[in-house]
DNA sequence: TTCACTTTTGAAATCATTGCAAAAATATAA
DNA sequence: TTATATTTTTGCAATGATTTCAAAAGTGAA
């Protein structure tokens, strides 16, 4: 696991100051392996700061997604949530039950898409939506 | 060019009434090249229609998102908006002018992805992100 | 310590979207 | 046709995630 220091230089190289509320944010979005929404990391770690503002969350998340250290996921369309696994991953989402699964994905998939020459690609999103396992065998 | 009938016969298959309003819609969002917003869609049938409520439209692009007859974008996190084009593509947003380009995809890119085994997928989005080329030539 | 700058905070505002119940339109039955 | 049931549309109010804003707290430099 990245310890709490590299986490933190990590935000220095970004050129972000690591106070206390950022550092733990960071912590918390990269760490998790679900893809928390803005008021998950805010109940998650009020407690653990002593206080903490929802604004602050909301602000400290724009940051990092602004620095490209995390990402924002807009797969479901009635709530963004963070992810903090930099790796070349796509998203499935279960229509039944709203989980959310992270899925590997080869480099040069940018291959099967017509038409990119002369567009500077910087951010690349796969959602797959429909059933997982469990809510298949359900139905 | 689809013809109207045919929309409405569309419709009809689908199961979906072809009232004035429904049509109007369906007709707009089918022959859209843009990518337009409930609001986009409003602004420009009132008129013709003499009169339509904004919560029809809503209603309505929601009804046939359900029925499969168009999709809803996520690609901007800061609204939302529909696509009638129903072959195989994905999309480009440029940060910059914020502009929506469709790209062509290639059948099989469903093969880029680890981990779809066990999984029914129904839908896929590939949302890249980055500038488009006037953007990156003025800077 | 003082001063300038950055960050956090909470309350209020925003705004896209939805809920709801009445009105209008349309289909069905008699 | 007329009466009745069902579907669709409408406008307004409510919702709720996100942002704005200005004050308070924190931090680093001199």
């Amino acid at each position: 696991m990245v310890s709490r220091a590299e986490l933190k230089e990590e935000l220095i190289k970004a050129g972000i100051r690591p106070s206390v509320q950022r550092l733990a944010i960071f912590e918390y979005v990269r760490r998790s392996c679900q893809h928390p929404t803005a008021e998950v990391v805010y109940e998650a770690l009020r407690d653990e700061l002593g206080s903490l503002s929802l604004t602050t969350v909301y602000n400290t998340l724009k940051l990092f997604v602004d620095a490209g250290l995390i990402m924002m996921l807009t797969i479901d369309d009635t709530f963004r949530c963070f992810d903090g696994n930099r790796s070349n991953h796509a998203h499935f989402r279960c229509n039944d039950c709203g989980k959310i699964i992270d899925l590997g994905m080869k480099k040069d998939f940018l291959s099967m898409v017509e038409g990119v020459e002369g567009l500077a690609v910087n951010e690349a999103q796969l959602y797959l939506k429909g059933l997982c396992g469990e809510c298949k065998k359900k139905k």
